[in-house]
DNA sequence: ACCTGAACACCGTTCAAGT
DNA sequence: ACCTGAACACCGTTCAAGT
């Protein structure tokens, strides 16, 4: 049927490790974790559900590789001109590809030599923390505050995917929850039932720069690390 | 063969809801997340599968009541003097719920409104940094930045547990991760590199009174929240 | 070396049948 | 009203057999 000017079809269809985890990033996006499955990867890639285990090693290691794999073009952003500027794009860039791809929340954590993409964010926020003048005895805990609160927001973004389902309106959802705080007696939860209007109109991205913020004022600020001990 | 004089035996296996929460609470301590299984449960309970089900809708729900129940001790402190103290309590009560059942961590987040617990340390945190002097519009943010840092923490320690198994050595993991620090290149992870054997012995608690000091620090400190915008 | 797909040992959940 | 346990519809993973 071809014309002979075509040269012979090159299997499309070759496994490749690459191949699999492109799969599995896009199994993830459409159905969301519980989505990703051998068998439906399977399907996907034309195959059976054997075949991937020639190229992976098993479900958790696929699932560090696609979040690694996502993850990469977040990470490689340049150093900024301050040690600010650069915590917030880096922290932004997570957040950025937590949004597009939430499963990646419940990716992140766990041991860090295990996560690659946790080293790297890490080391990054670490270098900051050092060019702002903190003490060598003090950089590891800050970095891992910053660490800390990223992760935390990444994973409520996972967890809110995995409770409320991939294809649910996020607006929708906020309203629905405001409304259940404002319904909060006022006697027992006056701090929730007053913000409850504001918290469905609140910008994610603009709330999550504001903890960031919160934390590098923390450090800038005169001795954050050695208050006097309250009696 | 009793004599008459005991009353007849209560039947000790009356199934309740607090009975089976009360048993996966157990089942979840001795083999983590993945230890809790219908069958497992029925079977510490001397029953069948299906009966669980009379008390609980699924196990999405077991799960979230299980957690709320483990946490609800450290839900009840008082108020301290200072917001600052009141913060900390509260963070180190989550905390050490956290690690003393690792798995709540990955039953912390989520629509809050379908959470109680999360609810009810919201609630505490908000009105803390009102008592702070955070002008209104800024209290939800503030609140949600000290939220997301706790639960990071949380997020963090059930995934090392998820992923190391219940039963690891904490010294020996935190050794060995230290060691797989100072193994990386100092070229392209010189902080890594440098932290490395502080890491290794640090106090997770005392870290994690860092972080919500400097957080702490940052809401107290100038102008946190209208800095003015770089050029 | 790489792929196939049936088979194994599990799951969560349902439901007719019992008491 | 509450419990029982077999049965259903799935999983992740293995492995003999193929190419």
């Amino acid at each position: 049927m071809a014309p002979p000017t075509s040269p012979a079809p090159r299997r499309e269809s070759a496994l490749s490790r690459q191949r699999i985890i492109d799969a599995a990033i896009e199994l993830l996006d459409d159905k969301g974790e519980v989505g990703l499955t051998f068998r439906a990867l399977a399907t996907r890639l034309s195959t059976g559900p054997g075949a991937i285990y020639w190229h992976v090693t098993n479900k958790g290691e696929l699932l560090t590789a696609a979040a690694a794999s996502a993850l990469a073009p977040a990470l490689t952003a340049r150093d900024q001109d301050t040690p600010q500027d650069t915590v917030r794009r880096a922290a932004l860039g997570v957040f950025d590809s937590v949004r597009a791809h939430p499963w990646i929340g419940g990716q992140l954590a766990g041991p860090a030599s295990q996560r690659p993409a946790m080293l790297t964010i890490l080391e990054r926020l670490g270098q900051q923390v050092s060019r702002l003048g903190v003490p060598p005895e003090e950089r590891f805990a800050i970095a891992s505050a910053l660490l800390n609160y990223i992760l935390g927001v990444a994973a409520h973004e996972a967890a809110n995917q995995r409770h409320v389902g991939v294809d649910a309106d996020r607006a929708a959802i906020l309203a629905a929850e405001s409304l259940a705080w404002q319904r909060l007696d006022p006697a027992t939860y006056p701090f929730l039932h007053e913000v409850s209007d504001r918290m469905s109109t609140h910008d994610d991205r603009e709330q999550f720069l504001t903890g960031i913020d919160l934390i590098l004022a923390g450090i800038t600020s005169p001795t954050p690390w050695n208050e006097p001990d309250a009696p």
